[in-house]
DNA sequence: TTGATATTGAGAATGAATATCAATACTATC
DNA sequence: GATAGTATTGATATTCATTCTCAATATCAA
C-alpha cells in the first residue's frame, strides 16, 4: 500500500541545494532558473546548471516553490504561505505579492460543476505594474 | 494620435493562412502549432511549419485564436466570443469551453487596485476532468 | 499585365530544459 | 571514526519547440 501522506522523497543534504533555496529565497519576484544560476556563479559558486534546475524542480515538488510559465520560460519563487494561493506580479519588476482569493476558488468549482468537469484545477494570476514602476 | 481600432495589420491573403484558420476552427480544444502542422500535413497540405507558426501567432495578434502556455508549449485554439475571456478545459481530452466571469474581472481589478498595482491583466483558466471523461 | 512587396518554406540557428554517466559527497551502520 | 551503499553532482551532449534566414514565389493595386 502506498502512503500518500509519507513524503517520498529521501532527499540528501547538499550545499548545492542549500545554495538554491537561499538564492531563490532572497529574490523579491519569479525568476528563470538560468536567471538564478546565473545569479549564483556571478556570486562566485561554482553550482553547475543542471543542479539549479534539479534543485527548482524539487523544491516545486515539494511544495516549497511556486512556478509558472511565462513566454515559454518556466520561472520559480520561493513560497512564503503553504496553503493555496495565487500572485499579483509586477510585470516590470517582477515584484510579487501572494494573495488568497476564496472567492475565485468558489467560482472555479461553481463554473466547473456547471459544466460536469470534475476534479477542476485553476490557474490565476494577475499582472500589473506595482507602485515603484 | 493612433487609431487603437484600426487594425495595422495589412495582411495578404493566402490558401497557407486559411489552411491554418480553418484547421484551428476545426478542432474542439487547445493545439499545438507542431500538432496542427502535423494534421494539415497529414491532410495532403505541403504547408510548412514555420507558416503554420506565423499564422498562429497572427490569429492571435488580431483576437482572433486565444493561446496559452502548457508545459512548455504554447497552444492555440479558434476563438468563438471576441470579447475578454476564459476557459474550461479538459485536461484528458482537451475539450474546451469558454466562459465569461465578470465576478473575477471584478475581484481582480479590486486585488490590484488594493496594492497599487495599475493596467492589471491576468490569467485565468480552469482545468478538469469533463463529463465524458 | 506588371511592378512592388508581403509571404512562403527548407533548413539553419537559437535557447530552454533534460539525459548521460563517471566522479563525488552524503548517511546510516558498524 | 571508518566504510559501504547510493543519491547527487556537473560538464557535456541531446532533445525539442520556436524563430531566423533568404532566395523563390504569390498577392494586390495600378
Amino acid at each position: 500500500m502506498s502512503e500518500p501522506t509519507m513524503s517520498g522523497a529521501p532527499r540528501r543534504r547538499t550545499w548545492q541545494r542549500d545554495a538554491v533555496r537561499d538564492a531563490l529565497g532572497e529574490r523579491d519576484g519569479f525568476v528563470s532558473a538560468q536567471a538564478l544560476h546565473a545569479g549564483l556563479r556571478e556570486a562566485g559558486s561554482p553550482i553547475g546548471l543542471a543542479t539549479v534546475y534539479r534543485a527548482l524542480a524539487d523544491l516545486a515538488a515539494d511544495g516549497a516553490a511556486d512556478h509558472l510559465q511565462v513566454e515559454g520560460e518556466a520561472l520559480y519563487r520561493a513560497c512564503g504561505s503553504s496553503g493555496h494561493h495565487h500572485h499579483l506580479i509586477c510585470r516590470s519588476c517582477g515584484k510579487t505579492v501572494e494573495i488568497g482569493a476564496a472567492e475565485v476558488e468558489a467560482w472555479a468549482k461553481a463554473v466547473a460543476a456547471e459544466h460536469g468537469f470534475r476534479e477542476a484545477e485553476h490557474v490565476v494570476d494577475v499582472f500589473g505594474l506595482c507602485s515603484d514602476c
